[in-house]
DNA sequence: CATCCATTTCAGAAATTCCTGAAATCCGGG
DNA sequence: CCCGGATTTCAGGAATTTCTGAAATGGATG
């Protein structure tokens, strides 16, 4: 029963995997960490997964790359041990941000790159490069001033939902926003 | 100049697609259109882009299937014409909704039916099920929330940014919320 | 209903990514 | 310095994904 359901679990990650940008392999070892009450090292992997040895150690470098698993030593034991974080919102905030490295800096990066090439040009091509640039800022900014506040107000800024608009929009009159001139 | 810009563009995107879940053809394609003034027919971007023909009737297909280009026709042309949507907001919108509709819903559904199947047990393993689809529930609420949010104000609560937090606490107190036990 | 273009399908080739086992490397005792 | 147990590297085979050209399909027009 349990078993049976650990199962699903790690195949339903392994399946998302690919569309997570990391690989069946890679997917199935989080899941089974995510999933255990304590640490396991790569041989008990090897064993749960049927994965080979050299297998489980790329999954385990690649997570390590993401700072999704921590790698730690049990006393007496000369093996490498690893979890998964088991506070949930550390995972998410971990997902979203190396998201963020791997799917959209480079390209703000590229953006920047071609405006600077275009020299202030105000073609069409031109316009829609920088209004995406623009765009692309915005949601970042936003992401790295959510990414500061701490998981308690955190959540209760989500929770609040569709009544932020409400708030925000009585809070742009109590409290002035330095630079309205900049606003969209 | 102009042409070595979208060029650079144009093959960023298609690095970039693989990441984004989608693939180099793909990517491109919707580089050519998102930059393009009018409108263009798939010979035009077999042209610009050296794919065959049927490679670029896929990736339409596709792009289609992600709501991410619209079909139209010129009078007096039998040919097909794509264009990417003028509203770069509805383009990141659409982006969000697919990828959740691929990435996340088959994930929630799936730990719905495990937690279904655990049947209330307190394990360890039932009880991480349990707070990640919890959590994966309030950030869909959240995002549900926003999209149903108009540009405008969306960008306005962007804005905003991190004052969201002094917003959410000074507004707790003012608009008593609906279901306090609710919270995590 | 035949023709003419345009689009789509599809089987297999090409390219890429993933996985393995063997060999190399690392490192803390003895 | 050597040993033993552990991890990492890596070449190449397996599996998957992508791409192509040929053939099938679609649908507007006379």
């Amino acid at each position: 029963m349990r078993d049976a359901i650990e199962r699903e679990f790690v195949l339903h990650f392994g399946e998302m995997g690919s569309r997570w940008g990391i690989n069946r392999t890679v997917g199935q070892i989080f899941a089974v960490l995510f999933l255990s009450p304590e640490p396991l090292c790569a041989d008990a992997l090897c064993d749960r997964l049927g994965f080979s040895r050299s297998n489980v150690s790329m999954g385990l470098k690649e997570l390590q790359a993401w700072n999704l698993v921590r790698l730690q030593h049990l006393p007496g034991d000369r093996r490498d041990y690893f979890s998964a974080p088991q506070d949930m919102w550390a995972i998410v905030r971990t997902l979203i941000a190396e998201r963020k490295k791997r799917e959209i800096d480079p390209t703000l990066t590229k953006l920047r790159e071609l405006e600077f090439a275009a020299d202030g040009a105000d073609d069409h091509q031109s316009l829609r490069i920088r209004d995406l640039r623009e765009l692309i800022e915005t949601l970042t900014r936003f992401y790295e001033d959510m990414d500061r506040i701490e998981t308690e107000r955190l959540i209760a800024i989500l929770k609040t939902g569709s009544r932020l608009s409400k708030l925000v929009a009585a809070g742009a009159r109590v409290i002035p926003m330095n630079k309205r001139a900049e606003n969209l």
